[in-house]
DNA sequence: TATTCGTCGCGAACAGTGTTCGTCAAGCAA
DNA sequence: TTGCTTGACGAACACTGTTCGCGACGAATA
């Protein structure tokens, strides 16, 4: 709101190209106060801050007050330099991907791995940001970056155009869903927690096939899962028929 | 709080089978006063004025409060007969999975695929019953009686037992990313929406393949790609080496 | 240089949320 | 009839995101 009149002039020609602004141009927007004291507030400023808190305070699901509270200031303030909360997770959330590793060596196979498991692993450093990922669809740069090189690994693996496009959203989702499953701020999943002793409680004649995987169904820790997981995709996307 | 102090004749015999107690038996905790006038605000009628809100008001995420006004009392009262807003969302998961359809006819790829869109669907029913089910580890009698029928319909495919337990979450967890990143409370997908413009902006010099892709990226119904998905993943886990 | 003026910063308030505390009354037992 | 256990719940607490509008400052004008 207030960005939109304080920027009035810069985002009309903006406009004439594109009919929406994007919010990971023009990054900081640059108040023309210089207070002397503090330092003075930028877009960016609240971004490091906003992942310096979810990356500390684990599980702390992300406030607009406490990012005012720690750039000492009031949660009004933000609002010049972000259209509100969900403009802050995407830009959160791109700024975290900005650690995910495209690049790699070894076979399609070695990198195409190596950079999911290095998305997992940002994703990973915060439950917070796991669950980001997951409701915020992600179009930053680094998002795009990141499919780029997706899309450039399953071209190498001989995966079409058209398959590679639908792909890489399952293999994404995968990556996001079982982090953010594995990292819930409730931990369930945990030895004694709710979902083990729900199967425990599993009675043999009501749910046979259940009470005899029961071992089976909470065995194996996150990695070994993860790359099950992503074995199971590779192998899904390259039996699949293709055009090309 | 209230119900552990309430019910603790119950619970003390309770205590000695089982560490802890299961939210989905005995699930009306019955209030000794008949009061008069109102019905008796039992544990049933809380879950489902919560499943009816959630089917109505679309996309309202399910709030304690709105629960008790429409049960003519403070929300407070809820407390004694459901232990907060986590189990609450687990009761009415649950619930709401009693109409996913397990029996069916044809071939067990034809059943396993009749299963999981008939999953898809109730959670398609509303945004805020997709979310909870992505966010909630459903282990309530209906998500064991879903599980049980997954693990039957790989065992018929020649499945193994271990591949088949992992592969239970797998497919759930497809389903349930897909309606719930689907049905997401931003149409962020939508025809002018902020991923087809993202998409748009790209440059074919900085992600060209990005760029080529956009119109595959962003093609195919729900359902179209929901099909596609399941594909992926049977194929997936047929093709997985297996020990039985 | 003095004065006006438009432009931001942000304190305070609004409308929500989940959860807890402690009062009060109703029902059963004595 | 009295006493006491037991369950309902109003009010308050500590939060959340968001908006409104006052006040003070920097820059342009007189």
């Amino acid at each position: 709101m207030f960005v939109k009149q304080l920027t009035v002039g810069v985002r009309d020609e903006y406009r004439l190209r594109v009919p929406e602004r994007d919010p990971f141009r023009e990054s900081h927007v640059e108040s023309r106060r210089n207070r002397p004291a503090k330092p003075p507030l930028s877009r960016d400023s609240i971004v490091d801050e906003a992942l310096r808190q979810i990356s500390t305070e684990d599980s702390a699901p992300l406030s607009l007050r406490k990012i005012a509270k720690a750039l000492d200031t009031g949660p009004a303030s933000l609002y010049a330099y972000v259209d509100g909360m969900s403009e802050l997770q995407a830009l959160v959330l791109d700024r975290a991907l900005q650690a995910v590793e495209t690049g790699g060596k070894g076979s399609w196979r070695d990198r195409l791995e190596g950079l999911l498991l290095s998305y997992a692993t940002v994703l990973a450093r915060s439950p917070t940001l796991a669950r980001m990922a997951f409701q915020t669809t992600a179009v930053g740069p680094n998002a795009l970056r990141i499919s780029e090189a997706l899309l450039e690994l399953l071209a190498e693996a001989g995966v079409d155009q058209a398959n590679a496009a639908w792909a890489i959203d399952l293999l994404t989702m995968l990556v996001t869903a079982t982090v953010a499953e594995h990292a819930q701020d409730t931990g369930a999943a945990k030895p004694g927690g709710p979902i083990e002793q729900a199967l425990a409680r599993t009675s043999a004649s009501q749910y046979p096939r259940v009470h005899a995987a029961r071992d089976d169904i909470l065995s194996g820790t996150g990695e070994e899962r993860f790359h099950w997981g992503i074995d199971i995709l590779i192998r899904g996307i390259l039996a699949h028929p293709q055009s090309q």
